[in-house]
DNA sequence: TCATTTAATGACTGATAGTCATCAATCGAA
DNA sequence: TTCGATTGATGACTATCAGTCATTAAATGA
């Protein structure tokens, strides 16, 4: 039945330019600004077509975040397999994201959504449990990362690893969030590099949850 | 001219009222699903008459977060103002945020809507300019605080105080941010408590910008 | 050839932010 | 006290937009 195939991968095709059509929108726009009618314009289809493939605006907004967490994931898979020393490797990771913060900024802009539930009505339970599985990779490679750190005694072993995760994830995620809105403000009002600050507080921090040998071994990551 | 005072006194009492009536359904309901409708029902008035007092959805909302950051305020200056060590005060002015997030959390909530500037498309100018004197008051009462560590030996002095401010706000809005949206699911699905991740993270960074003098006379902020 | 399945759509509904002409109450000058 | 003027309040309206549905068009295969 080639038949078949042949239609699965056209409406397969068809999915992928609805993404990308609803991609150009949502990064010019915002998913609040941006609208199905506008999206459907850029597709060049009826804008009922459109839920045919996604069930609401926000299903499909997730369709097309889950291209940027694709990307995020590629970016820290790389960097965590170049078989350097694991203290190297965390510190790496943390360089990754913000790489991809300055080079994917419309995607990490994107990652905002997860960050206000408000926003969540009309998102559908199969879009929620992809996106999950998704994110759910990238913890598991940053806890893995943390714990090998931790096995080979460069990280304090008497902390939680996805703590430690949690921990260095939220405050670079919070800092770079900042400089995205406001980093001239910091800047020219107030004379704060915010860049040198989430440099400072990821070294802080990193130096904080490492053993002593660790530091010795490494006396590039300490202060 | 008491006519005049008492015109105006009443019209502030009915811009409270406005306020008063907005704060339930926002709370309820959040920005995005409450209704200008429903306020006015609450508020017994015509959905018009709020368009007098306010320009927009958006502008009734900082209203209203603005009585949240008043509040936030008013715990800080208490807190800055025991005469404690500036050392044990720093750490205070962390646990007050925490107090506030526990005890005011629907105003916490409200402060997200600085964190997603995609909203801000109704916002009035005047609105945003009170809102950052508010909010400046608050970054100023944190920096004079870390100065005032500086001064006297117990912060680094090579350190930038707004820098120090920033990191530390910076770490707990986000871990805080985190609790508030999915503290059960870390909690049962992770294993993990994002409380103790707070104070954990809190601690680290505190011991980091402690100069050595002050890790003596304060033992207790050393982990 | 034609019935059936599938894909696509335009016209529609319902919800809601924001506007505006009009009305009502209060005020102050004559 | 009277009446024009000022101020405050409102209901009816418009514009916009997410999402629906009955209908049409195209492809399929018996």
């Amino acid at each position: 039945m080639g038949i078949n195939e042949r239609k699965e991968r056209e409406k397969e095709e068809r999915r992928e330019e609805i993404i990308s059509a609803a991609e150009k929108v949502f990064f010019e726009k915002g998913l609040q600004i941006a609208t199905m009618d506008e999206i459907a314009e850029k597709a060049e289809l009826g804008k009922s077509t459109l839920y045919l493939y996604y069930k609401s605006k926000e299903d499909l907004y997730l369709a097309v975040l889950m291209r940027g967490s694709d990307i995020l994931y590629e970016m820290f898979h790389e960097v965590v397999s170049t078989g350097e020393p694991t203290m190297k490797l965390i510190s790496n990771v943390g360089d990754a994201y913000y790489q991809f913060f300055k080079q994917r900024r419309n995607y990490f802009r994107m990652f905002h959504f997860f960050e206000n539930p408000q926003i969540h009505r009309q998102v559908s339970e199969e879009m929620m449990g992809l996106c999950s599985t998704n994110n759910g990779r990238i913890w598991t490679l940053l806890v893995e990362t943390i714990q090998r750190g931790m096995d080979e005694g460069v990280i304090q072993k008497n902390l939680n690893p996805m703590q430690v995760a949690v921990m260095l994830w939220s405050n670079s995620n919070s800092l770079m969030r900042q400089m995205d809105r406001e980093d001239n403000y910091w800047k020219e009002k107030m004379g704060l590099d915010l860049e040198a600050t989430l440099r400072l507080t990821n070294s802080l921090l990193l130096e904080a949850i490492m053993t002593d040998e660790a530091k010795e071994k490494y006396p590039e990551f300490v202060v």
